[in-house]
DNA sequence: AATATTACTTGCATAATGCAAGTGAATCAA
DNA sequence: TTGATTCACTTGCATTATGCAAGTAATATT
């Protein structure tokens, strides 16, 4: 037999077809989903990222960003006058609001000490209750 | 100033108070949810998670469950005449049941290929919805 | 023009994960 | 009742992910 060479596009192996294994696969670690809690609040400079108290390193966030952005999740763009790059969600990455909610809401419920503090109302709006 | 010892009540550092946050540090990896899961389907025996189809590792399970017991989301048991040990849901893990299905919802609707199959009909009705 | 900020990258140490093999207790089969 | 098998793990080791600190090139500010 011959040997194959690599196809464009990347063959994601799958776990299993469980949706919850899956979505595992995507949002499953401990940043992922806080950057994107941060985009739901209109964080999109890196520095801003940066700047959320969780304290996340800066390779970290380079990587979850690209990721995200490869994923469909968000995108990359600038405002013309300024060079600034920023981010923001997709249509995509914005279908992620109720499982985010679902998330913030069994935190607060569950885990003492916790706030919804940085879910300020555009961003609890957003998430839809 | 004196060194201090290390206190018996292990001091869980708490990234920030964002319900987000502290929930992924609970169950943001690629395991535990998918325990939880079967834990919800009735699975409770070590071999039967073994032949869930994700195919985990022996110590990443063995870790994963230890941690669940610990954190007080299962518990560990054994029906008398067998000495075979077993593990369920507490409340406390039960209480995962409505995040659960967000995140099997999430993955049904946005990966394609995904499927229920193994969220059988008692899961589905416990996890509400 | 010089300084500071932004959005990263790189290097390295530590922790988590994955794979294979091993172990002792309990169960089952002859 | 004893030998084989199953069960519920543990151990060792390679690979990958994460965390921390420092560095860098492009832009922006003074």
């Amino acid at each position: 037999m011959s040997i194959q060479t690599k196809p464009e596009s990347e063959v994601v192996e799958r776990r299993s077809p469980c949706p919850i294994a899956c979505t595992l696969d995507v949002i499953g670690d401990r940043w992922t989903l806080v950057i994107v809690r941060d985009l739901f609040r209109g964080v999109g400079r890196y520095k801003d990222f940066l700047a959320s108290p969780e304290g996340i390193s800066t390779n970290i966030l380079a990587a979850r960003l690209e990721r995200l952005v490869e994923q469909g999740f968000a995108e990359r763009y600038e405002e013309p006058p300024s060079k600034h790059k920023s981010y923001r969600l997709t249509k995509k990455g914005e279908s992620l609001g109720p499982l985010l909610s679902s998330v913030a809401e069994w935190g607060l419920a569950n885990i003492e000490g916790t706030e919804a503090r940085l879910m300020s109302k555009p961003l609890a709006d957003a998430l839809g209750s």
